[in-house]
RNA sequence: GGGCAUGUGGCCUAGUCAGGAUAGGGCGUUAGCCUCCUAAGCUAAUGGUCGGGGGUUCGAAUCCCUCCAUGCCCGCCA
């Protein structure tokens, strides 16, 4: 009803003014909408903005498809509030399942995230791509798009031949109980101590990459054992976060079927191509960019450019919208990933940076081991919810104490993560982590129960949709644009607004519970309340799902 | 040195791309609210040169220039 009724008023203000833009604007405090039309006809017409505006006003509010919206002028600034009837159609359609699930689209969409390499576990930066990665996937499909999400796991490159070296040199064994990604991260730092120590290792490296490039057996058997020891203990922490990969796609498959070479081949014959005997490099000064972009060693061996390109041609000959989301580290690579495909006639990815997670003391490292793994953060966070709900209902049994504490631990990390714009910077902090006080998941989840719970109590109601207090009509105005958010969040790759969002629903809902009574309310009032209750938990609920999280019913 | 990004009260953050009406929240601090639908809640108080300076505009946190600070990048690593 939101997006309906702003469209509405726009074409009929264009078609009023003859102007290309009708120039609305959050009408704030003020009303529900406004239009800022009036200073840029000022000139035009040489009249007074105020004069302007109120004239607006009287001339679109004899149109009959404005019944129900007030419009009036406050000085230079045109406004709309809208009335009782929009009101109950936003509510009545809040309550409908799937509220918020928008027109299907036959656009294929594939989104890359996470893609973090196989030497470690996820820590705390990884997962800041991970949930961006999966929030957005979620708000596509809630969007209509049919939508593939991938992990394209670096199962060749250096590092992993440093575990492989490693875990055939160092001797070192898998303990009890060990998560094989925790297991190789103590495999891939120790290799790192060795070869600082022992720079001549590094033949053997270069030994290991040229086997595994040429194809070789047991050189081949080797990396996939050391790889998927890794990924079955990043599988395990990504389905804890409730994320979900529809694909794991292995980069060596690229060199496998031949794909790399053929674009290689096709890359070789460009006229920004140089090649010196097995090297191959691309002269990028044409796109901007100063240093050339290698895509062969001199002995031969592909770098991961060249397989990532290969990647991302498969993926636009598959998909009609290719997303990546990377840390800001891969700004340049991915600039000049962007620009070597255009200058194949392939279309680029739409890349979401995001900006780094650092720690208090400094940056994290895998090779050096200093990280906060995401499997100790879900620990921690557990540990702490666990803490909550057993002070807040000993009632129950320990586990349904632990299945809530669960979803609420996630829904914390989660929301904790994706509400900040990616484009900042930002100091993982365990004090901020841990509260699940206003500006969190547990919030949310907890404005959720309080609605499932007067809903149970309430027994059978009838279908009433009239609301006049401002707690009531705040409320309803803030559902009816979930929609709305949606549209937004997948145009501008901006899933943090989700989490705005749903914060700005479960504040209004919690002054609504605070100053306006339901069970208590008598007649229509009572059912119009409860419809707007109902509303408020679909609503939520639809949200809180879209952003990965478990809309608890008790909590 | 060059490139990209960020800078909003003690701390964290929305708003910046598509400029508009007194810059929204939260944490913290202070003072209230559970015979009343779950207090993971509600209300109020406190606290701001929107990094500094210049410019464009009727109007700038938002656009342009410049300076400062911070992060990231500038590998025949990924």
């Amino acid at each position: 009803m939101f997006v309906e009724t702003v469209d509405l008023i726009g074409r009929l203000l264009k078609g009023l003014t003859g102007e290309e833009d009708p120039l609305l604007v959050d009408g704030g405090d003020h009303a529900d909408l406004a239009s800022t039309i009036a200073f840029s006809l000022a000139k035009k017409q040489k009249r007074s903005p105020p004069l302007i505006a109120a004239d607006l006003a009287e001339k679109l509010r004899i149109l009959p498809e404005l019944d129900g919206i007030t419009i009036f002028s406050t000085g230079p600034y045109l406004n709309f509030t809208f009335g009782g009837e929009y009101l109950a159609q936003c509510v009545a359609a809040a309550r409908k399942p799937g509220y918020g699930t928008l027109l299907k689209k036959y656009e294929r969409v594939s989104i890359e995230h996470t893609s973090a390499n196989p030497n470690g576990p996820l820590h705390v930066g990884h997962i800041r791509n991970t949930i961006i990665g999966d929030t957005l996937a979620r708000a596509f499909r809630k969007a209509g798009y049919p939508c593939e999400v991938q992990y394209y796991i670096n199962d060749m490159g250096r590092q992993i031949a440093i575990v492989v070296w490693g875990l055939e040199t160092l001797g070192i064994t898998r303990l009890p109980g060990e998560k094989g990604d925790h297991f190789i991260a103590r495999v891939y730092v120790r290799a790192n101590h060795a070869i600082r120590d022992d720079e001549s290792i590094n033949g053997a490296i270069e030994r290991l990459m040229q086997e595994i490039e040429r194809g070789d057996r047991d050189v081949d058997q080797a990396f996939r054992q050391a790889v998927n020891t890794c990924v079955e203990g990043i599988k395990e922490t990504l389905f804890n976060l409730h994320v979900h990969h529809d694909r794991f796609v292995r980069e060596s498959t690229f060199v496998r079927i031949g794909d790399m070479q053929r674009v290689l081949d096709r890359l070789a014959r460009m006229d920004e191509a140089e090649v010196e005997g097995k090297f191959l490099s691309l002269d990028l000064t044409s796109s901007g960019f100063e240093k050339k972009y290698v895509l062969k060693r001199a002995d031969g061996t592909s770098v991961y450019a060249a397989r990532d390109i290969a990647y991302h041609v498969w993926k636009t000959a598959n998909y009609d919208r290719n997303i990546d989301v990377l840390g800001a580290d891969h700004k340049l690579i991915g600039a000049q990933l962007s620009a070597t495909l255009r200058l194949m006639g392939e279309v680029p990815p739409e890349i979401l940076h995001f900006e780094f997670v650092s720690l208090p003391e400094g940056a994290m490292s895998t090779r050096s081991g200093t990280f906060v793994s995401a499997d100790e953060l879900i620990e921690e966070v557990t540990a702490r919810a666990l803490e909550e709900v057993t002070k807040r209902r000993p009632e129950l049994s320990p586990g349904e104490r632990m299945a809530i504490a669960r979803s609420v631990a996630v829904g914390a990390i989660r929301f904790d993560i994706v509400r900040v714009s990616p484009e900042k910077s930002t100091v993982f902090n365990w004090k901020q982590a841990l509260d699940f006080e206003r500006q969190s998941a547990p919030y949310v989840q907890y404005a959720h129960a309080r609605a499932c719970s007067i809903l149970a109590k309430a027994g059978d109601f009838e279908e009433v949709y009239e609301y006049n207090d401002p707690h009531e009509i705040a409320l309803t105005k803030a559902i009816a644009r979930f929609p709305a958010v949606i549209t937004s969040v997948v145009t501008d790759l901006r899933p943090h607004l989700l989490a705005t969002y749903i914060r700005d629903v479960a504040d209004l809902f919690n002054s609504f519970y605070r100053f306006v009574p339901v069970l208590k309310a008598e007649g229509s009032l009572r059912d119009a309340r409860l419809c707007l209750v109902d509303a408020t938990r679909n609503t939520l609920r639809e949200a809180l799902q879209t952003l990965g999280i478990d809309a608890l019913e008790s909590m």
